[in-house]
DNA sequence: TATTTTTTTGACCAAATGGACAATTATTTA
DNA sequence: TAAATAATTGTCCATTTGGTCAAAAAAATA
């Protein structure tokens, strides 16, 4: 007797899944691996906790695919720099993008900061793999415009980590920023953050 | 009969104590509050569980007190931005100042970071009392500077924030940007970093 | 050294949590 | 519509973990 196995999915398994993915990602974010709980999972999504389980084998296998899923989008824009465009125009197109994925997808952010920041245990054979080569390919290009003296010298790879962290910083320390600024400049902070990023990357880059 | 309160430490409580601390910083910066067990502290430090609960009433007392005495020397940098000196060199000490502090507190700046990360439940007050006053304070500086003409016009608060985000990136994702790095450049990452940041926002702050 | 005080520990407890499972219910499919 | 399959849930369990406590050991003090 043979066991059929079961290959495609259902409406209501895709539909269950994505709903627990949700949930997870809001709950990861807010508490870390360790914090979360499957019960809080279920809450969150109106599950019962056996009933997570039928759909996830654990709460581990939760939350790598959910990390999954995130970052392939997370290294997306940096592959569009393109480099048939105008350098300077392009590296703040790249700015523009990763400043409003902060702002949108602020759970995504936190969630993988905090995966880096506790040494990224599901993640460092992407890190030293895709987004390496993803990472290497621009440094190439950088480079290049730098020899073609379209952009002002400056160590590519540093001008990579400064873009992240000046970006990130708005979604994963929003707490800290929030609390720093009154109300008036807390209401237009994506605007102003903007404005910042945008003139100092154009002062630091721009070949006079 | 009165109970006798004691009052001054003995000289086992305060080095146990400080014992008790290292070992809680490097857990809890390694697996976040809810990721770190009192086993594992106790293990790190060579004392048995019992014994840290004998010196503190609880995991969060713990976590508490490690967080305080961090956050003291966490804004203590800023506060030495002095008023007299040369603006620039002023504010490229500091940048490099904090980078040393990424360099050489890395578990402190990523406690820090995941604190922030998480909500700050711990920290909320002390961001919206005594930072808030110091980066206030810096903030009238530095607009002082900008109106007299001694730095380029630029939003304040937006700069502090981007010297924070820049420099603790090398401490909070230092797993990423190792990763990122080949072997030669891994050697001497803060000293490029260094020599990019001081380049950075020398480019962006001067004066022509 | 005798007494008091501080420190340490083994044994234990209750709550929280990840997960198993059999039984029930809902949905597909033949 | 009957049979088969998928989905759901109540109940249960084992482990982990924060924390207690009384007794023993060590240190300080008189």
């Amino acid at each position: 007797m043979t066991k059929i196995v079961q290959i495609k999915q259902t409406r209501i398994q895709r539909e269950k899944r994505l709903l627990i993915q949700k949930a997870a990602l809001q709950v990861f974010s807010e508490f870390g691996l360790r914090g979360a709980t499957l019960d809080k999972i279920a809450k969150a999504c109106g599950l019962t906790k056996p009933n997570i389980l039928y759909y996830y084998s654990s709460k581990d296998e939760i939350y790598t695919e959910v990390l999954q899923s995130l970052l392939e989008e997370w290294i997306r824009p940096l592959k569009d720099i393109s480099e048939n465009g105008d350098p300077l125009t392009e590296i703040l197109k790249y700015v523009q993008k990763k400043l409003t994925m902060s702002k949108t997808k602020k759970q995504e952010s936190k969630l993988f900061a905090t995966e880096i920041l506790h040494g990224a245990p599901l993640t460092q054979n992407i890190l030293a793999g895709s987004l390496k080569e993803t990472v290497d390919d621009k440094v190439k290009l950088l480079n290049k415009w730098i020899s073609e003296e379209k952009i002002a010298p400056v160590d590519p790879y540093h001008l990579i980590f400064s873009i992240w962290s000046m970006t990130q910083h708005y979604a994963d320390f929003d707490v800290q920023v929030y609390s720093l600024l009154n109300t008036k400049k807390r209401s237009r902070i994506f605007q102003d953050a903007e404005d910042f990023l945008l003139t100092f990357f154009t002062r630091c880059l721009k070949q006079d």
